[in-house]
DNA sequence: CTGGTTGCAAACGATTTGCACCCGC
DNA sequence: GCGGGTGCAAATCGTTTGCAACCAG
C-alpha cells in the first residue's frame, strides 16, 4: 500500500497536465518538481512538512507556490485535504487511492486508514436516497487504539 | 428534529455542571448564559455567528471566553465540532443527537445533515476489526444535492 | 511578445494567550 | 481570601495575496 503511488505519477501528470490546460495555466518547472516530490510521500503530510523534505531534498519552491499548486492539485483530485484536528490541512494522493476512513488516535496522535466496503455502500445508499451527487467525502474517526493508551490526563 | 435540543438543555447544565466540578473549575454567570443561549441555536453554528447573534440578544460574553467556553463544551461532549471546508469551525449540539453525516453540497453551500443506522453499523463493525475504540467521528460528504445547481462555474 | 507565474513580504482571519482586574465558592 | 475567570488587546499561525520581476508557449 505505499508503492502503488510511483506508478500512478504518469497518470497524475496527465491529469495535472489536462487541468492545466483545460484553465489556460502552464506546466511551469516548479509545478513538475512538485507534483514529483509529491508522489515520492508516503501517506499524508502537511504543507509544512513537505516545505522541510524539499529544503533537504533541494526542491527550491516557494511556499506561496506550494500552497498555490496543492489546491490546484486537490481540485484537479490528484491529492485530498484532510483535517485531523490538528490545526493545519493534511494532504495525501488521491490517485489509485480508494477513498477511506481515517482512525486518529486521541492518545498518541496516530492517524491510520482503512477501507470498508460496506462503509462505501451504506454512503451510496445514503446519497442516493437523498438525491445527493457524492463528488467525494472525509470519514474521521476520534477514539483510541488498542495498541495505544498513553499516560493519564482523563480520570 | 429542532426542538428537542429545549428539553437537553437540562441534561447539558448536568453534564457541564460535573465536567467543571472535576476541573475545579466555576459555572460562572458567563458559562451559565453561553450555554443557554447555545440551546437556542439551531443546527450548526460558528463562533462568529454566535458572538453576532449574542449582541441581537444582548449577551455579553467576550470572544475571548466564548472559544474557551466552546473548546470547554466540546470536551465534554456537549457539543460537537465540524470543519465544512469554510475556513472555520462549526458547532452543534452534541447531546440527544445521534451521531450523523453532513451532505455539503458545494453548489450552494448548503448542509444538510442525514442519519443512517446502516452507516453507524458498518463503522461499529469497521471499528471493532480493528480494534480500535470510537469516540466520536464526523461523516463529511461533498457534492451536489439536486435541487441546487448553481450557475455554473465548472463546464 | 504576452499573459500566466514566482517569490517575497505583507496581509488575513480564525483562534489563542498574557495580563490586570474581577468573582465564585 | 484564594484560585480560577474575564475582557482586552496583542500575539499566533496556517494560509492567502499584492506586486515586480520572470518564464512558458
Amino acid at each position: 500500500m505505499v508503492d502503488p503511488k510511483e506508478k500512478h505519477l504518469p497518470e497524475a501528470r496527465g491529469i495535472y497536465s489536462e487541468f492545466l490546460k483545460k484553465n489556460k495555466m502552464f506546466f511551469t518547472k516548479e509545478r513538475t518538481q512538485l507534483l514529483d516530490f509529491i508522489f515520492e510521500q508516503k501517506g499524508h503530510f502537511s504543507a509544512d512538512e513537505l516545505m522541510f523534505e524539499m529544503q533537504k531534498a533541494d526542491v527550491k519552491v516557494s511556499r506561496a507556490t506550494l500552497y498555490r499548486s496543492l489546491s490546484q492539485m486537490v481540485e484537479a483530485g490528484i491529492l485530498s485535504e484532510s483535517d485531523f484536528g490538528h490545526g493545519h490541512t493534511h494532504y495525501e494522493i488521491a490517485i489509485g487511492n480508494k477513498p477511506h476512513v481515517h482512525l486518529i488516535c486521541t492518545d498518541s496522535g496516530d492517524v491510520r486508514e482503512v477501507y470498508s466496503q460496506k462503509l462505501e455502500d451504506a454512503l451510496n445508499d445514503l446519497a442516493r436516497k437523498e438525491g445527493f451527487k457524492i463528488k467525494r467525502y472525509k470519514i474521521q474517526v476520534f477514539g483510541v487504539s488498542k495498541g495505544s493508551r498513553k499516560q493519564a490526563s482523563k480520570l
